[in-house]
DNA sequence: CACTTGTTTCAATAATTACTGAAATTTCAG
DNA sequence: CTGAAATTTCAGTAATTATTGAAACAAGTG
């Protein structure tokens, strides 16, 4: 491997174990991120000098996350794997992905928290701070889940707009008029 | 430790070592997080049921991130542990501390990897997919620090426009005019 | 259908990460 | 100072997670 995908990779690698993601399977998928063309995984396995099993296992990871797409050669029987193109669309597969998997389960636990009859004071308490978190994380993940389904180019100039958007509102609240959308 | 919040850091505890926390870390955290008033260490101790040495080296790992605070009782020689009040404030605490220690390093690695020549083909074309990640990556949390520079209540009134802002912008694109926001 | 090629599964093992208890350190009251 | 209380450190151990190699499986091919 060429020291400049090796250095990309072995980052990468790192980065994603500490974020709860598995070394082989973040350096296979930053691998397949900067490749040309797509790899079959014995390619792979030499890129990483790690086990076929290994591999076999991350890609099946990463097509659990829809994170990698496979494609036929012609006169090949081989699989061969990519990254998709674009930065968003990975972005959004993975929030996506981490969504459905963390997130929802911790909102149901939260909400059947919620419901439980208060015991104590302490209880009445806990329930409050609870229900603070649930309030911030649907927020958070439904202004999330609006926001991208907008197309790539608009969410690249919405975020080009920085916080302007923001400042708008604060000078409104700041006893200025907000000028109407119409 | 009352079965609801009991449940409450149990969930946090696993939740958080799927995002490459330490399981006791996000359990002392969700405890603080819940309690109606600040634990000492032994507290902590007794209600996790872990060691001594344990809490002690998750309080300092918290207090690294900024995520706890300490204060003392009067006529008490041991340190009270609280977590903030506010889930924004906590939320972009998680966030600073999180670009500072890896979206950082992760930049300054793709820019050094930019300044590179490429000496082939593959080299040149793994360049362009970094460069692609670099600047999506700096899009995306200038962004955020832009953002979070607002008042929780003026980013709490954002999240709740939704993505409206985004459906203008989406508008004006399919041939719109732009309403100006002078 | 026997054989080749490619892929997956899974039990055993290796590597990593977390946790503990004992000892060291800090802090403060008397 | 001295000693008691609180906390921290750290080497050893436990628990978890990742990786491997061997065997099973699948899908063509001649």
């Amino acid at each position: 491997m060429k020291p400049l995908i090796q250095t990309f990779v072995m980052h990468f690698g790192e980065m994603g174990s500490r974020w709860g993601i598995n070394r082989t399977v973040s350096q296979i998928y930053a691998l397949l991120f900067v490749s040309r063309e797509p790899l079959h995984a014995d390619a792979i396995v030499e890129a990483l000098n790690v086990s076929r099993s290994n591999v076999s296992m991350g890609l099946k990871e990463l097509q659990a996350w829809r994170l990698v797409e496979t494609q036929m050669e012609p006169g090949d029987r081989r699989l061969y794997y990519r990254a998709p193109e674009d930065v968003w669309d990975i972005f959004r597969t993975l929030a996506e992905e981490r969504q459905r998997r963390e997130v929802d389960p911790t909102l149901s636990m939260l909400r059947s928290a919620l419901l439980s009859e208060p015991a104590c004071e302490d209880e009445r308490h806990a329930q409050q701070r609870m229900e603070q978190m649930h309030e911030f994380i649907e927020m958070l993940t439904g202004w999330f889940a609006e926001v991208q389904r907008l197309s790539p180019q608009t969410l690249t100039r919405l975020m080009r707009l920085g916080s302007s958007v923001g400042r708008l509102l604060e000078l409104a609240d700041r006893g200025g008029r907000l000028p109407s959308p119409n």
